[in-house]
RNA sequence: GGGGGCGUAGCUCAAUUGGUUAGAGUACCGGACUGUCGAUCCGGUGGUUGCCGGUUCGAUCCCGGUCGCCCUCGCCA
């Protein structure tokens, strides 16, 4: 037999219902909220289950001596026992809106476990108070359900995800917080070492190395649920922590992953959150998903894809196009079904300026009536030039017709974003609509203006699509990388790659990019020794859980997902974090601050 | 680092062109009330208008600076 004290609960305050009635139980919990009526008081008693109603009456029989004057000095928030009898209530007092709505219990005894002062807001699942002192008291805006329900269904999305990757004969494998800064990518939080003076380990921005040397080990398939740290200025999507679903594995292709990581998604979507995906999950060339949708990271829960009107607008007697056309850039429009009706002149001009803020010159539009165009455009695409420009975009009577002409990258990024606006006005972005797909085959290097150099699309140790590829410095914007994305409505939510497995190779890809062998040799010098003694191929992926909760859960920002989370100038107002070192502390880690204003 | 928004009672907000004693709802405290469930009714406490400085006879309001929060561009291989 178990042991329980007299005041420890019976049942949770969410459990309780007409099986109940006439037991006696106890509950423990919080009072959300009190109702006096004199000799008769109401409580709401909360816990993370539910709330049940507690009836205090001063005239019930069986009601322990004092009871009632405990009862009318509680408060919110206060943390009591209440022993009672479930009693049925009566039909016209049964709250429909909570699971305990048909029972409240009598109480019999009260008892005080914590008395709680007036909290700075109240709990409610409504917000009221502001973000800045829900985050100071962050223990206090725990307690309200949708944050609880956040950080639960996140719990079974994880456990999920454990669960898949058990199944398929992946190991989790912790890898080291303690680690080297790598001078490329994000900035690095440093910590400095007491017995190595002078000397620093970095956090990790990701474990990326670590699991290629489990690879090189030949532990075959690593995951790991692991906290990534990165110095960079912050956004509503963005923690100087987060949460990576990290993965690799030996001997694959780029199907082998991707098919693993689309059953991993599907189940930990299913089990966490109640979300069915469509599969198959779309796979795109980084070309096409560019040219159909104008970006990277296409949100597939609408059409209205860019159609290319190129050759119809070279010969169109309209200049802008046909000026377009001959001095190398495109054409594109997309066709916004039914939605002539929606954009007034106005809305249109809106449309207008939103693209130019984009960098392009302008926006042409026509309005598709029963009889031919109207808008901008109209008097250049009269009779049949009109009907073969529908044809062309798939139009119809009632359909808005947007287009731009410039240059590819300009076309792309104004009706790319023009697209996803549109197609929010028109409601094509439901949020409990889920659509995922890859994109594959990513320009392996970006050239970056600041430092006048070519460096890594995505990382270091993604393999060139061609293998044989003898000098990057040919075509180098054409060069393409096995790394891929995974996106879900417009969020890219995971990337990885096929991974270099070869020393010979990544010594070039270094070389290309201007590293020394002195810099490659002190940053991955480790891992390019691994490979001389029989590397793998092999690839891997990491998946943002912050973001995949942010997004299945239809949450504003990650910090709505994360227990205890940063604010976007990385600090934490709860704990006060950071805080300044003693000088006893600093001069034992032989650092000195340069900073103005210290602490 | 740049741009934008916000900061007034514990909380959410208001306050006319710069003008009397800065108001309301809610919370809290006190009172009434035996069927409420955002209880209701009556009364009350509660303010360095983020902070510093300037303009003015007079500043919540205008100006400069500063701190904090949010969004965003750069940044985030």
């Amino acid at each position: 037999m178990k042991q329980r004290s007299s005041w420890q609960r019976t049942h949770t305050c969410g459990e309780l219902n007409l099986a109940h009635k006439d037991q006696e139980v106890v509950l423990n919990g919080w009072i959300e909220n009190h109702r006096h009526h004199g000799q008769l008081v109401f409580l709401d008693l909360r816990d993370r289950y539910g709330i049940t109603q507690i009836v205090v009456d001063q005239e019930a029989k069986g009601t322990a001596a004092g009871t009632f004057d405990v009862v009318k000095r509680l408060g919110a928030e206060d943390v009591i026992s209440v022993r009672g009898s479930v009693r049925a209530r009566d039909a016209d007092k049964v709250n429909k809106n909570r699971a305990t709505g048909e029972i409240e219990l009598v109480a019999l005894q009260v008892t005080v476990l914590s008395e709680a002062e007036t909290p700075p807001f109240e709990i409610l699942d409504k917000v009221e108070a502001n973000e800045e002192l829900r985050m100071q008291y962050r223990y206090l805006d725990l307690r309200r359900r949708p944050l609880q329900e956040a950080l639960l269904k996140r719990a079974r999305f994880v456990t999920a995800i454990r669960n898949y990757m058990q199944e398929h004969r992946f190991i989790d494998i912790e890898t080291p917080i303690l680690t080297k800064s790598t001078p490329e990518g994000a900035r690095d939080y440093l910590v400095p070492s007491r017995v190595h003076p002078g000397k620093f380990f970095a956090l990790p921005q990701s474990p990326q190395i670590f699991k290629q040397l489990c690879m090189v080990a030949g532990l075959d398939r690593y995951y790991q649920i692991a906290r990534c740290f990165r110095d960079e200025d912050l956004r509503a999507d963005r923690q100087p922590e987060f949460t990576q679903i990290d993965i690799e594995m030996s001997f694959v292709e780029e199907h082998d992953v991707l098919d693993m990581v689309e059953g991993m998604v599907v189940q930990g979507m299913r089990e966490g959150f109640g979300i069915e995906l469509p599969q198959p999950f779309p796979r795109f060339d980084y070309f096409e998903a560019m040219d159909k949708y104008g970006c990277d990271k296409p949100d597939l829960r609408f059409g209205m894809t860019l159609v290319d009107c190129s050759a119809l607008a070279a010969k169109s007697d309209f200049k802008v196009f046909k000026g377009a056309v001959e001095t190398g850039g495109i054409v594109k429009g997309i066709c916004a079904e039914g939605a002539a009706e929606k954009y007034s002149r106005k809305g249109i001009d809106e449309l207008t300026t939103f693209v130019t803020g984009l960098g392009a010159k302008g926006l042409a539009w026509a309005k598709v009536t029963a009889t031919g165009l109207e808008g901008s455009i109209a008097k250049f695409y009269e009779g049949d030039k009109g009907k073969e420009l529908c044809a062309h975009m798939g139009a119809k009577a009632g359909d808005l017709l947007l287009f731009v002409a410039d240059s590819k990258k300009v076309v792309h990024k104004a009706l790319g974003d023009l697209r996803l606006k549109v197609g929010g006005t028109m409601g094509l972005r439901d949020p409990k609509v889920f659509r995922c797909c890859w994109v594959l085959n990513f320009p392996m290097f970006e050239w970056n203006d600041e430092k006048g150099r070519w460096q890594f699309a995505h990382n270091p140790f993604s393999a060139p699509v061609n293998w044989d590829v003898k000098d990057f410095s040919v075509d180098t914007e054409n060069i393409r990388s096995r790394a891929y994305d995974f996106v879900m409505n417009g969020w890219e939510l995971g990337s990885g790659s096929i991974r270099i497995h070869r020393t010979e190779l990544q010594a070039r890809v270094f070389e290309f990019l201007g590293i020394s062998k002195e810099q490659q040799r002190a940053n991955f010098g480790f891992l390019l020794d691994a490979y001389k003694y029989g590397g793998p191929p092999h690839g891997g992926i990491a998946l943002g859980v912050d973001r995949i909760v942010t997004l299945a859960l239809g949450r504003e920002g990650i910090r709505d997902v994360i227990a205890f989370p940063k604010t976007s100038m990385a600090f934490d107002l709860m704990a006060e974090a950071p805080g300044a070192a003693s000088p006893e502390q600093m001069a034992e880690l032989q650092i000195a601050s340069t900073a103005k204003r210290p602490g």
